[in-house]
DNA sequence: ACGTAATACCTCACCTGTCAAGGTATGTGT
DNA sequence: ACACATACCTTGACAGGTGAGGTATTACGT
């Protein structure tokens, strides 16, 4: 089953954080390990994984440098500065209210 | 706590069905129950919920009718079509997909 | 008589995030 | 030579959410 990353809009940003909290990575990397974790169905496409990396770093939640590698395709590392961390925390925090929520509004009895 | 909008955004129009679920209803008591279901922590903007109606109306998923009410404001009454309702099966099925991806995209122990 | 609030609907312009479609460059296998 | 994987990037179009505005009816207090 397909996932359509309308329902997932809003969390690219806190799943990026989460990759980045057991340290530095890459793009290309972090892509990957999304993939790999959903088991293929769904994938961050590479704009929206870009754009979220400088809407990040514009908003200070994490860092770059260019890595220094001796040979293949040159890697921009990323990792999460303190207010990130604490962003990612507030994020997680939040995605288990939103998803209490969302099962209540969905739930079969109320009223 | 306050729960961004943003994080919902994809679920706005399968709320609005599963309210419809139970019946013919009309906007503003949608409205309200979605407030009250979520204690306060989540409304819908009123700007939000009817472009909503008119988006799920173009689409065939519900249709609409005015009321015929002897005081007070005009209502219009919306109701869940055929396909309005196999499209809230459809959603409450991918909104456990959904779920279950974000617990293991945040999840403490992978790789 | 007048103001305010609740009920109930609606629209427009703007902003933000996603993504298709393009691009660059290096290294590996055939 | 050519394809493919790795690895990065930008642009323009599009869709959904929302602030700010609007209309109309009824009820209540002063």
């Amino acid at each position: 089953m397909d996932l359509s990353s309308d329902l997932l809009r809003g969390y690219t940003d806190s799943i990026i954080l989460r990759r980045l909290r057991d340290g530095e990575s890459y793009g290309y990397r972090i892509n990957r390990e999304i993939s790999d974790i959903s088991g293929g169905s769904f994938e961050l496409k590479e704009a929206t994984l870009y754009t979220a990396f400088r809407r990040l770093e514009a908003a200070g939640l994490i860092c770059s440098r260019w890595g220094d590698e001796q040979s293949g395709a040159r890697r921009r590392y990323y990792s999460l500065t303190e207010v990130g961390m604490e962003k990612l925390s507030e994020d997680m925090a939040a995605w288990k209210n939103t998803r209490s929520l969302i099962d209540r509004l969905f739930g079969e009895v109320e009223e």
